[in-house]
DNA sequence: TATTGGCACTCAGACAGCCCGAGTGCTAAG
DNA sequence: CTTAGCACTCGGGCTGTCTGAGTGCCAATA
């Protein structure tokens, strides 16, 4: 249901220049254009007249449609993704933008943060909403779990990945806790968890709170809960986006309520973005219907892989309306990718 | 400039009857509202032609305006304020709205998650854009740092103020660290930070360096600057929103794109929200052009402080148009504080 | 003096008719 | 296969009309 190469009737080489004129000038105006203007604007040697016989062959195609009789023709989902795959010439990116780029991802050496600051980046580099996944840790393995004393009832739980990964939780032990205590509890912790993958560590936590002393059963089940919340929220997935008021301006699309709404509940995104495929050159694009959601029906998405040394491959996407600028978008989106798997290799 | 209470001739009783009436008809309707229907859907015991004499008054006062010459009224700002002002009844919360609220807030000690769970309750509760601004550390004081190594060259840095705030930022040493590197550093840093506020460690910080042995010298500046960073982080104030959404849903406001975007862009609301002053009873509010803010000039802004011990209070904060509904509103952020107060409290 | 009914007036919005121009499909000729 | 020509279509902009909700004012009334 993803990503479907055009197959069907072999395109005539000039039908398929025609029907990149079309979207070409659609994108850039937005508005239906006719055989005349075309005829004129793109140097094809032809009359208008043969053109029209161009167009009505696309039609037939389905490629292009007429919004009401005797008006232009505008690409149809399929339209776009006919251009998108036969697009061979790849619009690169101005020195501004990869300099944009870079300046964005220098430093930092917090996955947050870089994170943060791509998906802004690629968000203004498109004008269009720009998300990232994070980088599951699936098949990733605790490293060591850390027990930081804040005051005498509450303890942060840092629980370190062997990817690098951080994170922390805040466990109010609803008792006082010494020195012992804690060191007892952190040694517990890391004999029972450290070197075992997510899924295993899940299961061994339930055994945690018999191995620990009598009077710290409270702290350690406080502490337990914390590290399931944590490993749970690990694996589920999880995006960040930036850009959402692109959506706004560029598209008087209908929904655009629902649309936001979608977009800060996250779930429906970050099924579609899981779902999406890649091809050979690790580009994803969902246009229009393809996806079967209602709510994007109008919008095209654009997905890019990138690595993370020890977790599964993540992405980075692109979504905004089916008349987006694929070939600038695809170099975006991949050069975004590209400088993220760079920076976290490191 | 802000929140200016109703001076000027006063008004007499029947008069703000009419004008109650037309705001809250408003408010449900969101269309101008003529003498007729007013004086027909609302049991005042006089014809239309008097209520078209009371609203000619108004109209001099300001408080209500036409859209276009015979066409029914709409409040002003200064109407929506006198209406405000005089706000007699407070709407309570249903009972499945407190419940909303409590369930939301139960549990978890983590900061973070408090105020993102308050801040979407809030959203839901009155349909609008939900704003909670971050405690500020202003005189808070440093507790403890602790390190936590997590690979050769990467360390977390843990900071931890007495308000029992934490951070971590993530540092690259771009050197190994054996274990009693780490302990010197942690020892160092924290004799010479602990106990001393935010706004003397950053000044002692900078000595940090110089006390460290000659080969951790690299470690210890990007440490230093990590550091640095936090700090920075705490004195600069800080928001979440929830509910964006809403916003397109609710009002076709013309500036949707730019509102989206500076919502997005955090700076414009976080001054503004700092700004506010809220009087005796904790609540504070602009309407439309009462905030200097073209952007802003049909939008409202209502702000409630909460308070964590140790921190200065913040706010908790809606935005939404000025044709909002005020009396459900200000008691919904006023209970959301509340909890708020109460939650951080323990 | 405050209230009321009556009346003439206004205007936005909905509706219908009109024209224009960009665009079409078709056909016959090159 | 290409082209010019032609008749046809239809959305969008413009105009004019009508209607209903609403107004302001005034004279009559309680």
């Amino acid at each position: 249901m993803n990503s479907k190469p055009f197959v069907g009737t072999s395109i005539p080489s000039r039908s398929l220049e025609v029907l990149r004129a079309i979207v070409s000038d659609y994108i850039e105006t937005s508005e239906p254009i006719g055989s005349k203007t075309l005829a004129t604007r793109y140097g094809f040697g032809v009359s208008a007249a043969t053109i029209r016989n161009e167009m009505a062959f696309l039609e037939d195609e389905e490629l292009i449609v007429a919004p009401h009789t005797s008006s232009g023709r505008v690409p149809t989902d399929k339209g776009y993704r006919l251009f998108v795959d036969r697009l061979n010439e790849v619009k690169l990116l101005s020195q501004a933008e990869k300099l944009a780029i870079e300046s964005f991802m220098t430093g930092s050496a917090d996955l947050d943060e870089v994170l943060s600051g791509a998906v802004q980046t690629l968000a203004q580099l498109t004008n269009q909403v720009a998300m990232v996944q994070y980088p599951s840790l699936g098949r990733a393995k605790i490293k060591a779990i850390e027990l930081v004393p804040i005051n005498e009832t509450r303890t942060l739980v840092v629980l370190v990945s062997d990817n690098d990964r951080v994170q922390q939780h805040m466990v109010n032990a609803h008792q006082m806790l010494s020195h012992d205590d804690i060191a007892q509890l952190r040694a517990k912790l890391n004999s029972l968890l450290v070197h075992h993958s997510f899924a295993v560590a899940i299961t061994k936590l339930s055994e945690f709170t018999g191995t620990v002393s009598a009077h710290l059963q409270e702290a350690a089940k406080a502490i337990s809960e914390a590290v399931h919340q944590m490993v749970d929220a690990n694996r589920q997935e999880k995006i960040i986006l930036a850009g959402t008021a692109n959506l706004a301006r560029n598209s008087p699309i209908g929904n655009l309520g629902e649309l936001l709404d979608a977009l800060e509940q996250q779930v429906v995104m970050m099924r579609l973005i899981a779902e999406m495929n890649t091809d050979v050159d690790g580009v994803g694009l969902l246009i229009g219907k393809e996806n079967n959601l209602e709510l994007l029906s109008q919008t095209s998405v654009l997905v890019s892989n990138y690595e993370k040394p020890g977790s599964e491959t993540a992405k980075v996407a692109v979504l905004g309306p089916t008349r987006m600028d694929y070939a600038h978008h695809i170099t975006a989106v991949r050069a975004v990718a590209s400088y993220l798997t760079k920076t976290l290799g490191s």
